[in-house]
DNA sequence: CGTAATTATCAGGAAACCTGTTGGTCGCAG
DNA sequence: CTGCGACCAACAGGTTTCCTGATAATTACG
C-alpha cells in the first residue's frame, strides 16, 4: 500500500492538463485513500467502513437510506457495508419505533472503541496532508471544498 | 445515481466534525464521480476507466505499472481495467522494444474519440463544481490540492 | 555470474458497486 | 376508508474494482 505516486501528474509542464482539478481531487482523495487503508488494515476495516463509521459517531441513528444519500451510493450499496459491519459487531440496528419500516443504525461499544483508536493516525494523516499550508489556507481549502461539494450536491434537473 | 446529498455534512454547527478536510474531500470526490458515471454510463466506462484514458491521452506509452502507480493502486487492480479497456478497442499494447518485459499502453482512435466526445461534458461538470469560487480561488484551490498530494506521495519512512 | 528488482500474468477471493424485484409501512388525496 | 405513490429494507444475481499470493521473463547491478 501507499503506493508512491512517482510518474505523477504535474511535472510535465505541458499543455493543458485537461480535467485539472477533477482530477487533482481524485488524486488527493486515492492518496488519503491509500494511507488510510494501510493504518486501518490491522484493524480489518477499509477506509470506506471507517468513513461510515465516523458519521455515525457524529450523528447516531440514521437508516441506512439516510447513510446511503449522504455517501452518494445507492442504498443497496451501503445495504452490503451495513451487513459486513453488523456482522463485525461493530454496529447494532433496532427498529425506529416512530416509523416502523425504517432501521436505526448505533455505533455499538466496540465500534466507538476502534475508532477511538484510529483518531491519533487519522489526525497525523490529516496534518501530513496538510503539512504545507499555512492555517489560513487551511481555512481556505475547507471553504471551498465545501462550496465545491454544494455545487454538486444541489439538484440540477428534475 | 447524481444521489442528492440531503442529510450532508456542514448543517450541524455541533462540535469538531472531527476528520474535517480528509472527509469534506472524499465527499467533493464522491459526489464527482457519482456525476461523472452519469455522464459516462451511455458510453459504457466507468469514471475510473474514463480517468486512466484521459491519463494516456496526455502520456502516451505508459506500461500498465507505471499507470498503477499513477492512481495508487496495484498493478494487478490495474491490470483488471486494461484487460477490460483492450477488449473494449479502447486501447492497443505492445512490447516495449527497449524493454521487452514491459507492454506500452496507447488509445486506439476509438478510445480518443470516446474522449472527445466527453470533453465538453466533463468540463461542463468541473465548472459546475467550481461555480462557487472566483478565477483567483480556483488557482489557490489547485494549488493548496496539489500542495496536498504532493505531501501525501513524498515517500515517508522506509 | 547470480541475486535483486521490475513487469506482466494467473488463480482465487473479498469488497463495493450496480439493476431489478418484492413486501411492508406510511402519507395523502380521493 | 380505500387506494396510490413514496419510502425503506431485503433478496437475487451480476460486474467492476480492488486485494494477496505465486510464477515467469527480463533487466539491473553487485
Amino acid at each position: 500500500m501507499v503506493r508512491t505516486a512517482e510518474d505523477s501528474v504535474g511535472s510535465t509542464g505541458v499543455a493543458a492538463a485537461r480535467p485539472s482539478l477533477l482530477y487533482v481531487v481524485k488524486q488527493v482523495e486515492l492518496a488519503a485513500r491509500s494511507h488510510m487503508d494501510e493504518v486501518l488494515k490491522p484493524a480489518g476495516i477499509t477506509a470506506l467502513q471507517y468513513t461510515a463509521l465516523t458519521v455515525l459517531r457524529r450523528r447516531d441513528g440514521l437508516s441506512s437510506a439516510q447513510l446511503a444519500r449522504n455517501s452518494f451510493v445507492t442504498a443497496q450499496s451501503m445495504a452490503d457495508m451495513i451487513t459486513a459491519l453488523e456482522r463485525r459487531g461493530l454496529i447494532t440496528r433496532r427498529r425506529d419505533p416512530e416509523n416502523r419500516r425504517a432501521m436505526l443504525i448505533s455505533l455499538t461499544d466496540e465500534g466507538r472503541e476502534l475508532l477511538a483508536a484510529h483518531d491519533a493516525a487519522m489526525d497525523a494523516l490529516e496534518e501530513r496532508m496538510l503539512s504545507g499550508l499555512t492555517a489560513r489556507q487551511r481555512r481556505d481549502l475547507e471553504s471551498y471544498l465545501n462550496r465545491c461539494r454544494t455545487a454538486l450536491s444541489d439538484v440540477p434537473p428534475h
